[in-house]
DNA sequence: TTTCTTGCAAAATTTTTGCAGACTT
DNA sequence: AAGTCTGCAAAAATTTTGCAAGAAA
């Protein structure tokens, strides 16, 4: 099914097929299928996602070959477990992305997107350091975001806990 | 139940209840005894572990209390879901805690862990760019270990495939 | 052929909920 | 008294497995 895919998921394949052969296995159409519809997803995503991406498309790729699949694309490195900061069971495609970090609040859990060269220079240099060869990473920042911590300051000024008087959630 | 806990479990009781008392919540014997639990713990902990610290501690706390109460304490800024890297499902006691980062190797799941100032440096700029109070992060750098790229290395350089002469996993 | 894969459905796990009684304020 | 919690056990949701039939080498 070479169905002229873009050439990051092209790559994506054929890494992945790399990855098989090592391991005496074999690059199906359902493994495929499941590769296509990771590299086309932004972002984190649930399993259970991913599965209904596969039938949308009148692909094959039952739930039990997802689970199945799922780590060994973890392994090839073309996609990871997600940062958790709530949720787990998340995946996220890595593969020909740019690196993203976040901000996450964890009052309203808002998420900021920021990118930050100077991490990614830090972070060669300390995979080198160990002798790692640096294939992705997770980096997310939590804390209280700007109007959280207005609404904070607030209430800490206003008399305490007026329960009714500031508003609904 | 004022048991001369640690500071630091002192500390982390008197936040939770502060938070607690917020939102009209109670800090109870229960929620307490999750709070020590978790203090107690380092690293990550999958939550069936923390169920079975409380039973050993002969307190109550039931596995549907953790569940509930567990929400709580990562708004609370007292853990946090744990990073994931093959495993879900786990917590991290953040509170009062040295932030240290891992390096993790994808193929033989080797964790390094590491600590560089230059990064908490670094994050706290970034959040205070945004105006975030900063309270914590997730760090992994995913890769490959030297002794697994050293693996791969052999592997290349010999005959392809040499699939029953490698040896055993 | 021989070995690896798949999908289905059942089994095992992990989380969430309903409720009656216990505890706090 | 009024409202919050808790534990239990049942319910829901998520993952994993066994197996017979279907591909790939």
């Amino acid at each position: 099914m070479t169905v002229t895919a873009e050439p990051r998921t092209q790559e994506a394949l054929e890494r992945f097929e790399r990855f098989l052969h090592r391991k005496d296995l074999r690059l199906t159409e359902a493994r495929a299928a499941i590769v296509e519809a990771a590299l086309a997803r932004q972002g984190h995503y649930p399993i259970e996602e991913l599965i209904h991406d596969l039938k949308q498309r009148g692909i094959r790729g039952s739930k039990a070959t997802v689970y199945r699949t799922l780590p060994l694309l973890a392994e090839a490195g073309i996609l990871q477990p997600a940062i958790v900061a709530g949720d787990s069971k998340s995946y996220e495609t890595t593969f020909g992305r740019q690196h993203h970090d976040h901000l996450l609040c964890m009052t309203c859990r808002r998420v900021v997107e920021f990118e930050f060269e100077a991490f990614e220079i830090l972070q060669k240099e300390v995979a080198t350091r160990y002798g790692f060869r640096l294939e992705g990473h997770h980096h997310e920042l939590v804390g209280t975001c700007p109007d959280c911590l207005a609404k904070e300051a607030a209430r800490a000024s206003a008399a305490p806990a007026p329960k009714t008087a500031s508003g609904a959630a």
